[in-house]
DNA sequence: AGTGCCATGTAAGTAGTTACATGATTAC
DNA sequence: GTAATCATGTAACTACTTACATGGCACT
């Protein structure tokens, strides 16, 4: 139940319409939770329903036309209750492992090429969370002193590049390895 | 849709009925791929149907009786496509991180509570992955030698444990950050 | 009038979760 | 005989995905 909270989160850094949520979830909030303009529109419905935003005054409800949306006090209270709640970790899902293990079984075909390509991809995404390190926290000092805001949303880009990190180096020695067994 | 293909795996790797299946996805294949047991009996239906694997002929089809399941060949060739088909890593989608991005515009709250508890469950797990290590892949020496299967299982191995770390190093990092801005 | 993009949606299907049902076997 | 456990399943629901529909607006 993460995306109801993770839309209320975007809608409290900046009021927002259902196009302009999208556009932000494939950007900064979509790098740890992704959703289609589908999922938005919905969880949005079921949001004002429930009494946790609303659409702003001035805006008319037909469609084609642009609805922008605010937090109202019941949501933000839902997200700082939701934010200390006891919540497990979610086991890990991971299709890449999942295909070496097979590959344990059945050979390792052409699994050296994908493990190239996600290589790649995953080198590309590292990059992509450096430049936005830079961009936005390149300014402070070694010690990151910095306000509340500001030093939370660093540590979570901080998770994306350690992640990352470990993407490529793991995929790295899965080249050599399948290298290796190839020869 | 790769939960087939992790049953498939699992059924090369040793002929099960689905409860065993269930208890092996609780404790290796799960690592890296969970699944309930009314998953697996419903995707047990479908791969038979399918002609990748068959209940074992001494095997009756009564309600309550154990069906021990086995690869065909159908199903061998089926999985060996998967593993070098091309399939694009899924987006990342952690609560956690989401969790401390809406802490940045709320408040932090019982949020460090979680954070510990968390920490505590992702040692428990690298203790576990480090112990399976040891007793399965302790005897190889520093070069790690072996056979193509028992790299490839060691190498996913790795990734669980490499994963786990990055999870208690960050987690480590945040409570730091916390007990700062609650000061 | 036609094309392209902005914006919001509907519909259908797949995957995963949660709760419950029921038969068979073993231990006491 | 009854309780616990082994074993297989059904049903209902939620979350997510994929494909398509439709209206508004700006530009030419």
């Amino acid at each position: 139940m993460s995306l109801p909270h993770a839309i209320l989160t975007a809608l409290l850094e900046k009021p927002s319409s259902g196009l302009e949520l999208t556009r932000r979830f494939d950007m900064s909030i979509g790098y740890f939770w992704s959703a289609t303009h589908q999922q938005i529109y919905r969880e949005l419905g079921k949001l004002e329903q429930a009494g946790f935003i609303r659409a702003l005054p001035q805006d008319v409800p037909a469609r084609g036309q642009k609805r922008e949306y605010e937090v109202l006090a019941g949501g933000r209270a839902e997200l700082a209750s939701w934010v200390g709640r006891a919540e497990d970790p979610k086991p890990l899902r991971d299709a890449f492992a999942l295909r070496l293990r097979a590959a344990a079984m059945v050979g390792t075909g052409e699994l050296l090429g994908e493990v190239e390509r996600h290589l790649s991809l995953h080198r590309g995404q590292l990059a992509t969370y450096r430049e936005i390190e830079q961009r936005d926290f390149g300014h402070l000092g070694a010690e990151r002193r910095g306000g509340r805001e500001e030093r939370l949303q660093h540590l979570v880009l901080r998770a994306g590049i350690e992640m990352e990190r470990f993407w490529v180096g793991w995929l790295e020695e899965a080249a050599v390895e399948l290298r290796e067994l190839d020869a």
